[in-house]
RNA sequence: CGCGAGGUGGAGCAGUUGGCAGCUCGUCGGGCUCAUAACCCGAAGGUCGCAGGUUCGAGUCCUGCCUUCGCAA
């Protein structure tokens, strides 16, 4: 089977190393233009791209596909069976789905039709779902709306974070792709219509990471923590200072005296304890955290040099 | 030349207008208690990133360098 494999992040490079350690003809590995990244801005290449070089797969980075002409014929031109799209981060035109007599093949991190987007693995964390998976697909011109080949249903962990969750699934949909290249060769493999329940999974925006004290529950609280861990981090004011929360949990049983305590005050707040914040249905733990310009600590460090007022009100 | 923060005893921080180097925790020794991430007493441990400069005197001001980290997906 010739394939050609296009995608960029760690995500699909599992997906890329599973094909190559399987023994798949890559025919060519297609990634996004690299980018300057990180401090001083230097040029980074995509984790596909490292791989890729590594391996001695010749790489393409357009920095468009949409109609252009010169990247399509020279896809044509390397005649693929299969073309393999695992987050490649650009959506393809039907000229190129239209390639490879076997279609164009897509690992998407979610029990579709539930989660289409671009952020499945974290929507999924950030709604508190016990369940989701990774699905492969033929892809069509829509998002992420083809009909569906193979799936494998994953439990998530109750404090999974999104980033272990992302690693798993990644393995997983490397193993199930291959699976799946297996199957349209010997002909076995299904195509399975999307239903119309489906939900969508868009892009994660900056402002969705400030906890609100006053409409979260200790649960919503949890899962925007951990769901954001590690791509932007919840965080809130204290003092005019932004604070990312990095790991929290629920404290059950906590006495309240009285119930004068407002959501987002601060109960406790010393380094034998840690720190105990208030919500609008019980109470929190800060277990890591993370101050401005520093590093993540947990909360026993942070405490000693930070010292933070028993009583205030994070905002 | 993307923006920004910092390098101070083992850890996390403070250090005011330059004047004997501090805090919380940990460590070690001792004490107290039915008991506790409890409490009390005592001790060890720092070339204040490096190199120059200004000064009677610099962690603190100036210059250069090394280095760590945060944000911009």
């Amino acid at each position: 089977m010739k394939i050609i494999f296009m995608g960029t992040p760690d995500f699909a490079r599992d997906s890329l190393e599973a094909l190559y350690n399987a023994g798949y003809e890559i025919l060519a590995v297609v990634t996004n233009p690299d980018k300057p990244k990180g401090r001083g801005m230097k040029m980074i290449a995509s984790p596909v791209k490292e791989f890729a070089l590594t391996h001695n797969l010749p790489v393409h980075q357009p920095e468009k596909v949409r109609n252009n002409l010169e990247f399509i014929e020279k896809m044509k031109a390397l005649k693929p069976e299969v073309i393999c799209v695992v987050a490649y981060g650009k959506i393809l035109p039907k000229e190129i789905l239209d390639i490879p007599q076997y279609g164009c093949i897509n690992v998407h991190g979610s029990l579709l039709p539930k989660y289409r987007g671009a952020a499945p693995i974290q929507w999924a964390v950030l709604n508190g779902e016990e369940k989701t998976g990774v699905t492969t697909m033929y892809m069509d011109i829509g998002m992420d709306t083809g009909d569906m080949i193979l799936k494998e249903e994953v439990t998530i962990g109750e404090d999974e974070t999104t980033g272990e969750l992302w690693e798993r699934l990644s393995k997983i949909g490397g193993d199930l792709l291959v699976e799946t290249l297996r199957k349209i060769e010997q002909g076995t493999a299904p195509r399975i219509p999307q239903g119309e329940d489906c939900t969508m999974a868009p892009m994660l925006s900056k402002e969705m990471a400030k906890i609100d004290w006053n409409t979260k529950t200790s649960n919503e609280i949890k899962n925007l923590v951990r769901g954001l861990n590690p791509i932007m981090g919840a965080y809130t004011m204290y003092q005019n200072k932004k604070i990312k929360l990095w790991k929290v949990e629920i404290v059950k049983d906590f006495s309240l005296e009285g119930n004068n305590q407002l959501p987002g005050q601060v109960l406790i707040a010393n380094d034998k304890e840690g720190l105990y914040i208030k919500t609008i249905d019980g109470v929190i733990k800060v277990l890591e955290i993370q101050g401005e310009n520093a590093k993540r600590m947990n909360i026993c460090d942070f405490l000693r040099g930070n010292h933070i007022i028993t009583n205030e009100i994070l905002k």
